[in-house]
DNA sequence: AGCAAAATAGAACGGTCGTTCGTTTTATTG
DNA sequence: CAATAAAACGAACGACCGTTCTATTTTGCT
């Protein structure tokens, strides 16, 4: 919710000047709408060329502005860069995460979370995935970019991790299924589903990913979670809530 | 744009002379060993920055020469892009693949292929993949340097799972195996590996990878192909055969 | 040795990059 | 409406990019 304490200083002075004086600060100021909409295009733009790709001229193009128009907003690329970060991030939460969460703990939560993140990376086959691209571009060039990126990279695997140990605890998974190991197995399906699909093109890469997933269900799952074998997808049978 | 190919022409040519002269090709002319040495050092720097932030100006400071000196070897960026592509592709045959065709047909070779794989992409955790580094930087970039990466990938892939059918033929596999199926998720491991060891620093990550496979084996493998290392999973539960 | 060819150097080109600075337009507010 | 602050512009800078051209050095051959 606080988004405006990322900006610069300035505008944080305002914001504090304005929340003193007893203003209401509801409406967008120009600049902030603006800035949005850079974000936007920049993010369209990083997902496809690459966060290093990403220029400060190509984005004033698509925003129709000059080159010192758009820097502005942000100070250093830098500073864009991790804006970029954190939208993603912000869509990504929105998209994934949060709706699984309104699954039950446990094994559904843990499946629609599977779920989501796979429906995300196949559309992402056309526009790129910034946690797979950002992870090769920054592996080993330290900064506050790589640390942006680690960190909500970090953040997702561990609230995927967290829906594992959960499903353990609710007697979804066996008693002695490692729960690292498990969201590991987990992380490199994406990515190969990535792979395969967005770089070789290789059809039928969704139908893998989720095979997969199946497969490790098999092995992990306690007996009473996988009396099915039939329909893949479709989970009709619900365990006795408790 | 038709002036770029000179070099390659050039050399191409005397090659073709010296062969039709019947003359002793072996030891390399000064021109080549450089040329040679140029892709070392690209390749180093490739596998560390990616084959777009490969500059003529840092492989010629590498190098100790001028920029001229290191570009006329190649007479494009994109030919050097590919050089350091195939230089790469040789090596990794010599390193991961070669060696495992000297196991038997089946499940040795395909053993022997993933953990040649798994070291490689264990010491480049400090160095790079530039096969995974190239095809998140080349997956919507078309041209001849996204064709030759993109031609190394697969061969190599294609490779693994012609593994994977030999070991199903040779009987170590389950009648029911889907070969692409399984070289889709042992593909994953190596991707997991190399996100959570190269960018996460995630210690561990080769014991994972390694761990993945013998679930994988424990899954396509057949009843008699199961005693050889069951250790790190304590419940060796294996399924009725048939 | 000498000579032709190959290899390298050096300077320069047009281009794009991120960034800075001063000015001008636009928006907000008293 | 006028005053003031925010936002956007436009030109310029220095750095690096790939590439071209010409000159110079080094090599290979007889």
């Amino acid at each position: 919710m606080t988004v405006v304490d990322l900006t610069s200083k300035r505008l944080a002075a305002v914001a504090a000047a304005a929340s003193a004086a007893g203003l209401a600060a509801k409406g967008q100021q120009k600049g902030q709408q603006t800035k949005a909409a850079i974000v936007d295009a920049a993010l369209g733009l990083a997902t496809q060329i690459g966060l290093e790709g990403l220029s400060i001229g190509a984005l004033a193009e698509v925003m129709h502005m000059s080159k010192s128009g758009v820097f502005a907003h942000f100070g250093s690329r830098e500073e864009l860069q991790i804006s970029v970060i954190r939208e993603y991030h912000a869509r990504f939460e929105e998209e994934v995460f949060f709706p699984a969460l309104q699954m039950e703990r446990g094994l559904p939560r843990l499946r629609a979370m599977f779920q989501n993140w796979m429906n995300r990376t196949s559309i992402e086959i056309d526009s790129g995935c910034l946690y797979i691209s950002g992870a090769v571009e920054f592996d080993d060039r330290p900064g506050p970019v790589r640390d942006a990126l680690a960190g909500s990279v970090k953040t997702w695997l561990a609230a995927m991790y967290r829906a594992v140990v959960q499903a353990k605890e609710e007697g979804h998974l066996r008693g002695d299924a490692d729960e690292h190991q498990m969201a590991f197995e987990i992380h490199g399906l994406i990515l190969a589903l990535h792979f395969e699909a967005r770089f070789m093109k290789t059809p039928g890469s969704t139908v893998r990913a989720h095979t997969g997933f199946a497969h490790i269900l098999a092995r992990y799952g306690s007996a009473a979670t996988e009396p099915k074998k039939s329909a893949d997808i479709s989970r009709a049978k619900r365990p006795p809530a408790k």
